[in-house]
RNA sequence: GCGCCCGUGGCGGAAUGGUAGACGCUACGGACUUAAAAUCCGUUGGCCGCAAGGCCGUGGGGGUUCGAGUCCCCCCGGGCGCACCA
């Protein structure tokens, strides 16, 4: 009778072993290829989540795999360890955000411990402590010396109740998230990083990255936004000056009847200088936060000024100027001309104010009309095609010497200012005889945060500490202030896979010989909400870096996966109330309340959050079920790229499976006692078939896993194991041979799906040597082709008889014998054979009539 | 609105244009047990048939092909992303 697997201890066990041989500690060794494998890096919440299981089952099993298959393997972990969460925490408990922080660390760092991943600890880095930020400040200053970052007015999300900046994300209807308080739109001198320098670079860039989601590369390009169009200059005719306008439509310029400046442009104030209601109109305009869906929901309102401007094309028309709540300071000049009759939104402002509307496209179909067709009503441009036009407008406004054809982009510059304690302070002091910006030398970095906080008040701690923004300029010894904002935490997961690279360099973020042995990412893997924003600031900061003159290549991740979200049913008492699904109990279809008995409504499958409290504890999982259990269902279920429904029954079934197999190990290896490891001349027909199997699976799996598909990679080895588990008898050594080479096998495609049964079940058959340690399988060739091979016989197309014949058959034979099956020969009766269509190793269709 | 992805048993999902439903979950029947759990054996797309076997079947409709879940066109349903970007 054989032992019970005893899941908690095993799995403790081979945990410490792997640390205590420090086997996925890793250095560069140029003997080898290199592969450099990553999980998107946690913040330390302080529980680990299922999503994150997820991620670091992937990356595991795609570590050990590529360890196996001969690549020095670069694994590592860290935290992004700055940000709002712990301030809020501070907030709510009292407790400093540094405390919490670190005490948050240690409990996931434990959690993460206990799934048995093959990380390289000793390079763990928390983005909080001053070592890693010295050298995030040191990139500032260097950004800030090339002229990638600079300090400029821009319209932000104020909360007036917490006075600080929200992100966009942070206002909901249009109010603060935590206040309530409506959000206002206000001007605050802020930093800012010039990601817009690199624009034409990040877009030709992601053509380069075959190996990325097609998914991503298009909302990367999207938030790029290039357009092609023509900018110039509309004269005022009731004042002195002018207007610039973007377009990318010059060929519509007939047809333009107003012209219209966002609310915040520079000349909105002078043209309107005490014009009634417009004090009313810009409050109107303010009272939407810049959310761009708060933009968008708001119904087009203007405010005319009065103005004119002169037509540029046709003599002596002139159009009004308007003030319009739907255009962006942000993109092109802050300024457009409208064309009601073939823009959608020119036709609603114009149908509002009733405006003239002019149709100069040609075509059928209603106003407003977007399409490309040929030009009318516009003189020299009639009869053009719209792209014709395009270029004879924009050649003309060249000739005329008021405008140009000109590239934009709706990519804009990263700010990266906030007003917050719990970031990376921005290293620059302001000398207040003057107000001059001033770097601190490299020698004063880190600008460390001071502990001693309070939130009693609203607002940047930082900026009302007693002492901490008192200095002096480093230059001149006078008085000077502290820049008081700090960085998005954006910044720190920019260049964070290079600080594992190197991550205990004093003098350096990371060194030249760490990047170029390990840089670019071989496998990047993490959720899919970061398509766009750390992705590109990422791509955008090694550039940037780049040319500062770091060794970093272009591109950082040449791979990348995005993995689907995890959900699971909901559950709602009587009173529709959220239930969590350990309070709850199933039994067919219908659940109960474990507390009381009551009835419990079985609620949709979304993925878990805490507001409906379909959340599953990865640790209690680990607990009962133990972490191979839990990897194991993460990757059987679902394939990586989709949504993963978390089930009982699931998680339950993997479980079973780790134990069938561990028993199926300890009942059959007595069978392999003793005997010898030479490997048979001969193998008879029972061994044949066993090695076949197994070297097929070998086969199979490998190319399952290189191609993230775990899910049918964990299926091949079911069907490996099913076939070994049946094998009741053994009749003769080389069978034994072949058994014990499957059972091995199985083993090692285990090991990187679930390591401890793997590694225990190796110890177990008597190896001395870690499968952590141990090489894949090596398959032999000649054992996936097959000597016999079975054919689908189909007439006309409908399966009629499967037929087994010799791999060797040419098409003849295959033909002679399948019209020689009696089943064939039913469905061809009264019927005559035109043609056999034979596709070697696939089917047989004979087509008759 | 635009772009992309997806629709296959009760469920999750497999199928280089070539035997649809691998592998698993659930459910049901049986063995073992005083009993239960665990485990093991079997059945599990629908319909007809004692069986051999047959018919139908991959959201719906058309098409290409000897052959379509897979390719093309139209429609329906679901998801994701983007969006006053001039």
């Amino acid at each position: 009778m054989s032992e019970r697997y005893h899941i908690k201890e095993t799995e403790k066990k081979w945990q410490k072993v792997w640390q205590d041989r420090k086997s996925f500690e890793v250095t560069e060794d140029t003997t080898k290829p290199k592969c450099y494998v990553l999980a998107m890096l946690p913040y330390p919440s302080g529980r680990i989540h299922v999503g994150h299981v997820r991620n670091y089952t992937l990356s595991d099993v795609v570590a050990r795999y590529k360890k196996a298959i001969g690549f020095n393997v670069l694994n590592p972990m860290g935290w992004d360890a700055l940000g709002l969460p712990a301030e809020n925490a501070a907030m709510e408990r009292g407790t400093h955000p540094a405390d919490w922080t670190y005490a948050n660390i240690k409990d996931m760092k434990a959690q993460l411990l206990s799934m048995g991943l093959a990380i390289d600890w000793s390079r763990e880095v928390a983005t909080c402590h001053p070592q890693y930020y010295k050298h995030e400040q040191k990139m500032f200053l260097e950004f800030y010396k090339k002229g990638l970052a600079y300090r400029k007015e821009s319209m932000v999300n104020w909360d007036p109740v917490e006075n600080t900046v929200l992100a966009n994300e942070q206002v909901v209807d249009g109010k603060g998230w935590r206040s309530g308080a409506p959000v206002e739109r206000r001007k605050l001198y802020q930093w800012f990083l010039k990601i817009t320098a690199y624009a034409d670079e990040l877009l030709a860039g992601i053509q380069t990255l075959e190996r990325w989601p097609e998914k991503v590369r298009v909302m990367q390009e999207n938030w790029i936004g290039k357009s092609q169009g023509a900018q110039f200059n509309f004269d005022l005719t009731t004042t002195s000056g002018q207007i610039a306008v973007y377009t990318t439509r010059p060929d519509t310029l007939f047809g333009a009847s107003f012209v219209a400046l966002a609310a915040d442009h520079p000349m909105a104030k002078t043209l309107c200088a005490g014009k009634a209601g417009f004090d009313d109109f810009i409050k109107q305009c303010q009272a939407n936060g810049t959310s761009e869906a708060a933009i968008e929901q708001a119904e087009k309102i203007g405010f005319d000024t009065g103005h004119k401007v002169a037509h540029p094309f046709i003599a002596g028309k002139e159009l009004p100027v308007y003030l319009a709540n739907f255009i962006l300071m942000d993109y092109g000049t802050g300024a457009i001309f409208g064309c009601p009759a073939h823009d959608e939104r020119d036709f609603a402002f114009a149908t509002k104010y009733q405006l003239p509307m002019i149709r100069v496209i040609d075509g059928a179909g209603d106003l407003p009309f977007t399409e490309d067709g040929t030009l009318i009503n516009s003189e020299w441009l009639n009869g053009l095609t719209t792209d014709a036009a395009k270029t004879a407008a924009i050649q003309k406004l060249e000739s005329l010497k008021i405008g140009q054809g000109i590239t934009k982009y709706r990519l804009r510059d990263w700010g990266v200012s906030r007003q917050r304690y719990w970031g990376c302070p921005i290293p620059l002091v302001h000398r207040i005889r003057d107000g001059a910006i001033i770097p601190v030398p490299d020698d004063q970095l880190p600008v460390e945060l001071p502990h001693d906080i309070n939130y009693d008040l609203p607002g940047n701690p930082l900026d009302r500490h007693p002492t901490w923004k008192y200095t002096t300029c480093p230059e001149t010894g006078e008085p000077a202030i502290r820049e008081t904002d700090t960085c998005d935490t954006f910044f720190e997961s920019s260049w964070y896979f290079l600080r594992y690279l190197d991550p205990r360099n004093t003098q350096t973020g990371f060194s030249s010989t760490a990047s170029k042995y390990w840089m670019p990412v071989d496998q990047y893997i993490g959720g899919v909400e970061h398509a766009v924003l750390h992705l590109l600031y990422s791509r955008f900061f090694t550039r940037a870096l780049r040319d500062c003159g770091y060794d970093v290549p272009d591109e950082p991740f040449a791979g990348l996966f995005t993995q689907g979200m995890v959900t699971h049913a909901t559950f709602q008492d009587t009173d529709g109330k959220w239930l969590y699904p350990t309070e709850v109990t199933i039994e067919g279809s219908r659940a109960t309340k474990i507390s009381d008995g009551s009835p419990v409504t079985i609620g949709s499958i979304t993925k878990m959050s805490k507001s409906k409290k379909n959340t599953i504890d990865p640790q209690d999982i680990i607990d009962t079920y133990g972490a191979d259990a839990a990897r194991l269902f993460i990757l059987s279920d679902s394939p990586p790229e989709r949504d993963l429904e978390w089930t009982e029954s699931g998680i339950e079934g993997a479980w079973r499976y780790i134990n069938k197999i561990y028993r199926h190990v300890i009942d059959t290896k007595e069978l392999f006692q003793g005997m010898s490891s030479e490997k048979p001349a001969n193998f008879s027909a029972g061994a044949q078939n066993i090695r076949r199997a197994t070297h097929k699976t070998i086969d199979l799996v490998a190319k399952d896993i290189d191609a993230f598909h775990m899910n049918k990679a964990v299926a091949r080895i079911r069907e490996l194991s099913n076939l070994l588990v049946d094998i009741k008898d053994i009749k003769d050594d080389s069978e034994r041979w072949a058994l014990r080479e499957g059972y091995e096998t199985l083993i090692q495609l285990l090991a990187p799906m679930v390591p401890h049964l793997a590694e225990e079940l190796w110890s177990e058959l008597g190896h001395t040597t870690l499968l952590a340690d141990t090489p894949w399988p090596v398959v032999d060739p000649a054992l996936l082709v097959a000597d016999t091979i079975t054919l689908a016989v189909q007439v006309n197309g409908k399966l009629r008889a499967t037929i087994t014949l010799s791999a060797t058959a040419d098409k003849s034979e295959a033909e002679k014998i399948a019209l020689s099956d009696d089943n064939v020969k039913k469905s061809l009766e009264g019927l005559s054979v035109k043609k056999v269509i034979v596709v070697p190793g696939r089917v047989v269709n004979v087509v008759a009539g």
